[in-house]
This record gives C-alpha cells, sequence and structure tokens, in this order.
DNA sequence: TATTGTTATACTCTATAACTATA
DNA sequence: TATAGTTATAGAGTATAACAATA
C-alpha cells in the first residue's frame, strides 16, 4: 500500500529472477562437465552448436547469435581452428568479412556432443509430457521475448 | 516410429534446453551490464546477492550455493576485500573455517545493485499479471529440480 | 566514413592439484 | 584420515580500444 513503488516492482520479478539464475545454473553444473569430457569449453561448444546444421556464417553473425564479442570470438576460433574443427575462408562478395563453417570433423563432434549435452537432459525431463514440454518451451520464449524487447532500445 | 530411441529423446529436450540457454543469455546479456556499471563483475556480484539478507556463512557454503568453486573463490572473495565489500573471519568454533559476510560498505551496494539488476526485469515483466509471474517461477523451480536429481547421483 | 575482423593489453575467471592448518 | 581454505600454475574468456583492410 505505502511500499515504495521501486520496492514493489521489484519485488514483482525477483523470485522469477532468481529461479531462472538457478536452473540454468544447474543445467550448466549437468552440461559442462559432458562438455569438457569431449576436450571444449562452454564458448567452444556454443559456437559448435551455432554452426552445427547450418551452411556456415560470418564472424558477425557467429559473435551475434552466441553473445561472445567480436574480440574474444577470435580467439575461441582460433583454438577451434587449431583443433580442425572449423574452417575460416574470406567471403568472395565482401572481402572484409570471413565465412566460418564446421569442417567434416567439427561436424562429427556437432553430432557427437550435441545429442549428448541435450540427452542428458532428457532423463531429467522424462516425467514431463511432450504437451508440458511444449508448454514450458513457449513460455521461455515468451519471458526471452520480453527481455530482448528491453535488450534493444 | 522406427527413429531410434537416442534420437527421439534428444528430440524431445532439445527446444526446450535452446530455450532456456537462450532465455539465460538474453538476461545475462541485460544484467551483466547493469553489474558492470556498477564496478563489479558476474561472479562478485554473485557472492554479494548470495551473502545480502544473510547473517554472513562459511566459504564452503558460499561455493555450494554459487558454484564457485573453492579455488576460484579465493580470488574472487580477495578482491571484495581489496574493494571494503566483504569481510572474512575465522570462525570461532572451527578454526579451519572462514566466516565471511557484507561489511556495511557492501550491504550499502548490494542494496544498490540487487534492486538495480532485478528492477530492469521488471519493465520486461510488466505485461505478466502476479498470477503468471508465480507460475512460471514454479515451472523453473520444477524443472530445476528435475535437473539436480539428475546431477546428483 | 562505416564496417569487418584482428591485435594488444590487462584483468578475471576457471580447472586442477599440491599444500597448510585444523579436526 | 578427513575437511576448510590457500596457493600455484596454466589456460581461457572478457572488456576495451586501437588498428588494418575493405566497402
Amino acid at each position: 500500500m505505502n511500499t515504495p513503488m521501486q520496492q514493489r516492482s521489484v519485488t514483482r520479478s525477483m523470485a522469477l529472477v532468481r529461479e531462472l539464475v538457478r536452473t540454468y545454473q544447474a543445467f550448466e553444473q549437468l552440461s559442462s562437465s559432458r562438455i569438457r569430457s569431449h576436450g571444449l569449453t562452454p564458448p567452444q561448444f556454443d559456437v559448435i552448436a551455432t554452426l552445427g546444421n547450418t551452411a556456415g556464417m560470418s564472424c558477425k553473425e557467429l559473435s551475434s547469435r552466441t553473445l561472445i564479442t567480436k574480440g574474444t570470438l577470435t580467439g575461441v576460433l582460433d583454438r577451434l581452428l587449431d583443433k580442425g574443427l572449423i574452417s575460416r575462408r574470406v567471403d568472395a562478395n565482401d572481402r572484409r568479412s570471413l565465412f566460418v563453417a564446421l569442417t567434416s570433423e567439427g561436424d562429427s563432434v556437432f553430432r557427437a556432443t550435441f545429442p549428448d549435452v541435450t540427452g542428458h537432459c532428457d532423463g531429467a525431463f522424462a516425467a514431463l509430457s511432450d504437451e508440458e514440454l511444449k508448454q514450458i518451451t513457449a513460455t521461455l520464449a515468451g519471458l526471452r521475448l520480453a527481455i530482448t524487447a528491453k535488450l534493444e532500445p
């Protein structure tokens, strides 16, 4: 009633935010150990997973999808290049741009790791029906859109 | 129908996992810029937020709540100590253990940053009713429990 | 002039494991 | 012997900003 506006507002989303963070952290903990067992770091896996099932993309697009800033991305790509998992070549149309794609070995790693990482969640979600999974996914998507809208302006 | 078991299973949770990661990343992006504007890193904020509204706790407990491993935690606490935001003193009962708590300056920082960070989500969630917020929070909690159960054994 | 990506710098976090001191 | 934390080491990610090449 006479709780300050700011205070009430904060209380409203606090529980949700905390729970989102905790849920993600739990997932992170589960997936990170799986990722490392394949000899990758989480950011490296992020790149592999983003490139998987695509023809490839520019560093700019890869950066915006993974949320890894361009300066950092160069280093991450260097290490994946050393491992032979990606190729990086100049775009013929715009020679400022680099086209990054999985090599066939990178694709093998993608096919081995991605199902393994997500697959470890399936046991956890076994109790949920397809309908419930769909529902939760939609809820999260809505949440994400709300946050993204707040980010852009 | 004749899709392999593993394949079907992966497909089931893949969309949900991707959406959870993306939603969290969007939140991370929003909160991280707020956190840094207060002169903290995300792990440092994590510690401040965990200590906030408590009397303090051991490094062990802090480590298990933040998911920061003990070796890393020492460094993070060192930096917060340098900033004068926490105190670290030997526990009288068990002299192997350290009791970590916010200083009054740390508490001020907590009170300034925590509402600011979570508050930036309130605009995003303004369209949701209290009931919906509650519902989504409960859904996430269920998801987390499912993942945590998978982690422990 | 603007954009794409690299390089340079300095710092923080991370995993891992050996170590100290208490219990 | 086991536990709480620190220290040591090496690597990886991060922010930031200056830079080169191309548009």
